[in-house]
DNA sequence: GAACAGTGATGGAACGTTCCACGACATCTG
DNA sequence: CAGATGTCGTGGAACGTTCCATCACTGTTC
């Protein structure tokens, strides 16, 4: 049944088990016609009739035929292999985010690869050298920790669309991110309906996109709360942070009655301590999450967060670098809008 | 500064921007030397003198050349690629195997390469074939989703390593798992330490891990509290099972006092769905979950684990890779011991 | 000073594929 | 039946690299 190995495989690597790989001419050997007739016949192109095709398709299926990926691309000058670069696998906003960018690049022909930053700057870096180096036609980052210049560098080579904020202006590179400002919007605007006016800002980040955020949530307060100074937490030592509102809230007179975090991460945080005080959620503290990741419907309360259309980003991005390898030039950089989602970790205040 | 793009760039794909990337000729004729040199050159290997070399490796840097992997891969017969294929990106899990895994390979000077399964038996298999056509030399397989037929068949053609329990035999795939027997063990032992006796098990995958996993719980209860009827839930309808744990535990009389769950996943549904019907965590229920994942520590009660070494199980997944790139044909497999990390979901029983 | 060894450098032959120009044959058209 | 128009199929030339045999030269040794 099982076709034994060799007692001692060469060591060479050029023969795997079994002796060599069978290549297009033995497949044309076999099936008593040209070679090109099979390449012919595999790519399913005209050129062969359909019963020599079908033979060949045929030997080719016994002899176990593979055709080597790297021969047909360095023929045709194009490899039809797409980066994508990560800045942390296990985070389920870039797990979707990637589904996105799958399913387009599927649907494309283009095959996806994936690198990996492991949350470094550095490494990301390398990864993404990695990745030109493997010869990808452009590249998804999902990831605000690439620095501009190098980002701009690397875009006179190869394509390049962001998932997120863009650090500054960088010309010849694509992004799409959602409207920061719209999501913290409707945070705050669910935060007022609610009767909620000390409301506070916690960030862990100083990068564009929680920067970006903060922002928008004190234009926001400033319009629909003015005349109140809005309270912004982080982002340094943001445990330290956590521990200051934990302690302001318990003061209960003048303390933050909701706050608007940066992320679901952060919330998932701060709720974690809240509970460790006794502060009763969300009776004594609404908490507001940006990503609707799975996090929110294990934490209790479920947690009330903005949701990004994560898919979606991701299919307009792929979609957008496939129009950049086409031959686009003009920088495009495009908006989606989040939703709020409402769940059960916040509430109208006390009183 | 910047040099400007071309004003349309051509759709051939072949001519990338600012036109053809240079190749080996390239900088051979730049530099006034044959391409053998340049090819020894940048290579590093000896054949040119210290002097040529330094010259043609600055001429290359110059001209921005980049060695083209397909063309290299294809006069070598070896890649130097090595596939990783996940069940789920966005699992902390997977992630820090891969962790490991990437850090083995690097040592090694390997490229990896990313398969994405997204939890689709289907789409997994299919990514499995996406790699192997990209020419891998060997995939590590971080998923117990692949029929053993299937990884047979594949295994003959290309080393495989599964990190996880196997399906039973597959005659030349090797594995590295952790001991399930020794984490179930601990956990009940934690258990019994504490005073518990009604101890339930609660699955929600039948699994080969999964199964491995309650058989080891059912033999631990047998040999630690013989009399007493080991209580297993799941793994269908992990809903239901849930509610009618919950419900057990509210009667107070003979209901289970702890639960022994297969993952952490499951534990952090049980934990909230305990938390939504009035529970008391840990007072009335002790928990302890699998995998010592970053939600134990976000969840409240903090959830006590079974810590599998997951980076070094992926260490040791590619270093056997590479041993059976390298030619061994015995099958191996290996265990690592998994411990418990205690934290605040566990606790006496009342009473 | 002839034979030899060692170093630096070279051109051509692979590797497995696609592309292209062209040829053999059959079928249609006036 | 001569020419036009297809269809099916072929061999050779690329693609960018590494490998190998070979050569020119410089010392070294007897």
């Amino acid at each position: 049944m099982t076709t034994a190995p060799p007692p001692a495989a060469s060591q060479t690597g050029r023969s795997r088990r079994s002796g060599r790989q069978p290549t297009i001419h033995d497949v044309a050997k076999a099936a008593g016609v040209s070679k090109s007739a099979v390449s012919l016949a595999i790519r399913n192109q005209r050129g062969v009739s359909e019963a020599t095709r079908e033979h060949i398709l045929q030997v080719a299926q016994q002899l176990g035929y593979r055709s080597n990926v790297w021969a047909r691309s360095l023929v045709q000058g194009r490899t039809g292999l797409v980066g994508i670069l990560l800045q942390d696998l296990g985070n389920s906003y870039h797990r979707d985010v990637t589904a996105g960018v799958e399913d387009a690049a599927a649907e494309l022909d283009l095959r996806l690869v994936i690198g990996h930053g492991r949350r470094d700057a550095a490494r990301l870096q390398a990864e993404l050298d990695s990745l030109l180096a493997l010869g990808v036609e452009g590249v998804v980052i999902v990831s605000s920790w690439v620095p501009p210049q190098y980002l701009e560098r690397v875009g006179r080579r190869v394509p390049l669309v962001v998932v997120g904020r863009l650090p500054g202006q960088v010309p010849g590179v694509d992004s799409v991110a959602n409207r920061d400002e719209l999501g913290a919007r409707q945070a705050v605007e669910h935060l007022v309906e609610l009767g909620h006016t000390r409301i506070a800002h916690l960030t862990g980040s100083a990068r564009p996109a929680a920067m970006h955020r903060r922002a928008a949530f004190c234009e926001m307060m400033r319009s629909l709360l003015p005349g109140v100074d809005p309270q912004v937490e982080g982002p340094e030592q943001l445990e330290a942070a956590i521990r200051y509102l934990v302690f302001q809230v318990q003061q209960e007179t003048s303390g933050p009655t909701a706050v608007f975090t940066q992320n679901d991460r952060v919330a998932a945080d701060l709720v974690g301590a809240c509970l460790d005080a006794g502060v009763r959620l969300p009776e004594q503290l609404s908490i507001v999450g940006y990503d609707n990741s799975s996090l929110c419907r294990m934490l209790r309360p479920q947690l009330t967060s903005v949701d990004q259309p994560r898919a979606q980003m991701g299919r307009m991005a792929l979609d957008m670098l496939a129009e950049r390898i086409g031959g686009r030039t003009e920088d495009r950089h495009v908006t989606v809008a989040p939703e709020l989602v409402v769940r059960s970790s916040t509430a109208a205040p006390r009183g």
